[in-house]
DNA sequence: TTTCATCTCAGCCAAAAGGTTGAGACGGTC
DNA sequence: GACCGTCTCAACCTTTTGGCTGAGATGAAA
């Protein structure tokens, strides 16, 4: 009985180098590609496939997270396993939240990549051991809720905008700027602009 | 009379994908793979393709402009084709710069991934328009040249260092990181270091 | 030799950033 | 109604940053 898989990437090229890669073995069977979640969506209600190999990041429309979110909604969910490039901690704890059963880097060895989509089609939760630990680590040290306004502060600051600037461009005070700023501190537990930067980027907040 | 290519690029899968993506085209040959410009180095002289299509992150070793400078010292040197996930104006500068004959984004069509290997086997240069512009433009307004010392407190800089630790990291007073710092802000045409991280991280120097 | 770039450092001053405390308004929740 | 989180703003103060000018040491290049 052959696991059937439906592939998920913008890229035509990983694609069809997965569908390469992946056809070799004959314990599985690409069942579809996709290329973006909505058709993601639309195919996994149509070819209930028992694993969606899917990118984290999928160009225009919904992402990865997202597009896990709505395929484990469905009624056949399938088990999905998330594939990309980096690794940040914030995207990793996401997809598992997100109901993912594993994360895969893109430059692993085709062997390791089909043999996770076996182990994860018999249920098991497919992360590597470094993974695993973060994971577990971001479940005892869960990562700061920050506010949309803060969100919205830090995206500007990131861009190196100046407090009054951000206080232009979001309509408020620099007084309500440097409130947000000290939030923001606290959360990220940092003591200057550039560091919150920094570590937002190195929590996947920010890209 | 097909044209023989070499693939380098250090993911299995892309590997697998352009393999598959290309062999469809009778006028193309895929003579080889490596997955480390070394490798690269080795094959080519070995094989002698008359194009090589090579990513421009190779994760160890050495990286895809320096690969292309080598290749195109070659005797025999094939027709280079930087192939890369994102496009930053610094690399794709360095890349004509260092011999490549085009600059192709990975989440291209097959297509337009073939034709471009077509196109520049017989002697084109294979840019986007919006490349090509930014080219000519590089070339008129060329990116300033950082000294080795001001790449280090840049570095620093990004992690989101003050000038106290840059000062300390480097082994000099803090005014002579705030020396470095003056001119970096002058090359990069800004005025805070949030955002001379910001611009640096635009051009390219740093990731 | 002279010139030039680079790296180093100093002092001065104004502007920006950061810490602290406190507080009003609003909406949702218990 | 009382409580809490969020967003908003203010005053006060210290630290950091950035602009400016100037300058010594070194080494490479013209």
């Amino acid at each position: 009985m052959s696991i059937t898989v439906l592939l998920v990437d913008d890229h035509p090229v990983v694609r069809s180098g997965l569908r390469a890669v992946l056809s070799a073995h004959p314990s599985l069977t690409i069942v579809g590609e996709a290329a973006t979640g909505e058709e993601a969506l639309s195919l996994a209600q149509h070819l209930t496939p028992a694993v969606v190999l899917c990118d984290l990041r999928l160009g225009d429309g919904i992402d990865g997270i997202e597009t896990t979110k709505q395929l484990r909604a469905l009624d056949d969910a399938p088990i999905v396993l998330m594939l990309t490039t980096f690794d940040r901690d914030a995207e990793v704890i996401g997809a598992i939240e997100a109901g993912a059963a594993g994360y895969l880097l893109k430059d692993a060895e085709p062997e390791s990549i089909a043999e996770a989509i076996e182990r994860a089609a018999r249920g098991e939760i497919v992360l590597s051991p470094e993974h695993a630990t973060r994971v577990l680590h971001g479940v005892r040290n869960p990562p700061p809720k920050l506010t949309e306004r803060e969100i919205d502060v830090l995206a500007l600051l990131a861009t190196g905008a100046t407090n009054r600037e951000i206080a232009k461009a979001l309509f408020v005070t620099e007084a309500t700027v440097k409130s947000h700023l000290s939030h923001l501190f606290t959360k990220l537990q940092v003591d200057t602009r550039s560091k919150a930067v920094h570590e937002a980027r190195a929590r996947g907040f920010i890209d």
